[in-house]
DNA sequence: GCTCTTTTGATTGTATACAATGATACAATG
DNA sequence: CATTGTATCATTGTATACAATCAAAAGAGC
C-alpha cells in the first residue's frame, strides 16, 4: 500500500486495510473465484508483511468470501448452485422480515430518503454506469434494512449479499431492461408510504426473486 | 496445551484449537463478558505462540464473541438490551423459516430423530444436568434446522445462538419447570408429524419467545 | 495539595525468521 | 514405458523479535 486511498484507513490496523482491499477485489471481480490467495505475493503487493495478510484472511474467512484449504491456502470462494439457492433463501428470509418492520417504522424523513435514494438509481441506469448502478441499488435496500432498526439482521444481511454480489454485478451487465428494477422500487415505496406492510412484503419478495432467477439460470 | 483433548484437534491448525478452546470457554462462562483476553497470556496458558492465538480471536471476532478495542486488544463480548433484542428477533426469523422448511421435506427417519432427540433431553432435565440440557436442546432444535436442508440458514443460526447460549445457560440455571420445554417440544413434534406447517411456526414461535422474554428479563 | 508533564512499563501491531509439509520434477527400477 | 522413490522447492504454519502506542505512575511546578 504504502499510501492511503482514503483517510479513514489511516488508523485502521493493517489487518483491516487488507480485509477491506481484498474484499473490494474479490466483489468486484478483480479477484476470481478459485483464485488462489499467496501469503508472500499479497503481503508484497500490499506493501505490508504476511501477519496483516494472514489476519486479513482470517476475516475474509468467517465473511465467507474465502475458503481455506490444509496446507493449500486461501482460495477466493466459488459458489455452488445449491449454495447460492441456500443464500438467497436465507436473504429474502431476512429482507421479507425487514421491509415489514420498515412499515411499522417509516417516518417521513426515511420515506423521503427512499424517493431519493430511487431517484438516484434511476439516475444511475440511464447512465448505464454498472458500478454505481450496484453500488445504488444497494443503498436503496440499506434505507430500508436501515428503517428496520435491526443492526444483526443488517449485518447478516451485509454479509449474505456480498457473497451474491459478484454474480449480481454479471446479471446487470446483462440485462435487457434495468429501468424495470427502478419502477420496482417505485411500487415498493409506494407500498411502505400506504403502510401495506402485506403488499411491501410481497413486492420485495418478487424484486427479490427475479433478479435471484436470473442470476440462478447464468450460473448453469 | 500441549496435548489433544480431541484426537481430531490433532489435524488441526494451532488457530482452530484455540478457536474452538476460547469459544467453548466463552460460552460456558468461563471467560466473563467484558474480560480482556490478553495474547501474551493466553498464549503462554494455551502453551502456542501469539499467532495462532491472534488468529483465533480473529475468528472469535467475526463470530461476534469478542469485540476488538484498538490497541486496547479482545474483550469477551458483552450485550445490551437492544442488542440481545436484535438476535433474539433475527434467530425467530431464520428459525421460523427453518421449521416451515422442515415440514415440507421431514421424513420418517427425520421424524424419528426429533423423537428420539426429545426423549435424550427429556432424560437431561431430569438429571437436572444443566450442561447436557443446554446441549440436548441445541441438539433437538438442530435436527429441525438440518432437515429444512439450507446450510446458510443453519450456519447464521448456529452464529446466533452461540451469542445468547451464555445468558440461556444462565436461564436454564433457574427455571423453575424445565419439563415445560419437553411438553413443548412434543407439540412442535406433533405439528410436524400432521404437517400442519402453519401450527408448528407458530408453536416455534412462542417456544421461543418464551425463552426470549425471561433472558430478557434476567439480563435487565 | 492539585494539576500538568514526563517517564516507564505493559500490550498491541507489525515484521521477520524458522519449521513442517505438500507438490513437483526427476531419476532409478521393474 | 510406467511406476515408484527421492530430492528439491514453494508455501503454509508457527514462533519470536522489534516498533508503536496507550495507560498508569512518578515527578515537577504552582
Amino acid at each position: 500500500m504504502g499510501f492511503y486511498e482514503n483517510e479513514e484507513d489511516a488508523f485502521l490496523p493493517l489487518r483491516d486495510v487488507v480485509f477491506k482491499q481484498l474484499r473490494e477485489e474479490i466483489l468486484y471481480g478483480k479477484l476470481k473465484p478459485g483464485e488462489r490467495l499467496m501469503e508472500i505475493a499479497l503481503s508484497e503487493r500490499l506493501g505490508v508483511s504476511r501477519t496483516p495478510v494472514r489476519e486479513g484472511i482470517r476475516l475474509l474467512e468467517k465473511e465467507g468470501l474465502v475458503v481455506m484449504l490444509p496446507r493449500r491456502g486461501a482460495h477466493v470462494a466459488s459458489i455452488t448452485a445449491k449454495q447460492l439457492e441456500d443464500v438467497l433463501e436465507a436473504r429474502r428470509t431476512l429482507e421479507t422480515f425487514a421491509v415489514n418492520a420498515c412499515c411499522a417504522k417509516i417516518n417521513e424523513a426515511r420515506f423521503e430518503a427512499l424517493k431519493t435514494a430511487n431517484s438516484r438509481f434511476a439516475e444511475t441506469v440511464s447512465k448505464r454506469d454498472l458500478r454505481a448502478m450496484a453500488d445504488s441499488d444497494t443503498e436503496f435496500h440499506n434505507i430500508i434494512i436501515d428503517t428496520a432498526g435491526n443492526e444483526k439482521v443488517k449485518e447478516l444481511l451485509v454479509s449474505l449479499k456480498e457473497q451474491i454480489f459478484r454474480y449480481k454485478y454479471e446479471f446487470m451487465k446483462e440485462m435487457d431492461d434495468p429501468t424495470r428494477l427502478v419502477r420496482e422500487h417505485e411500487e415498493i415505496i409506494k407500498a411502505i408510504g400506504e403502510s401495506r406492510s402485506d403488499k411491501a412484503v410481497e413486492l420485495i419478495r418478487m424484486h427479490i426473486d427475479s433478479q435471484h432467477i436470473a442470476i440462478y439460470r447464468k450460473l448453469k
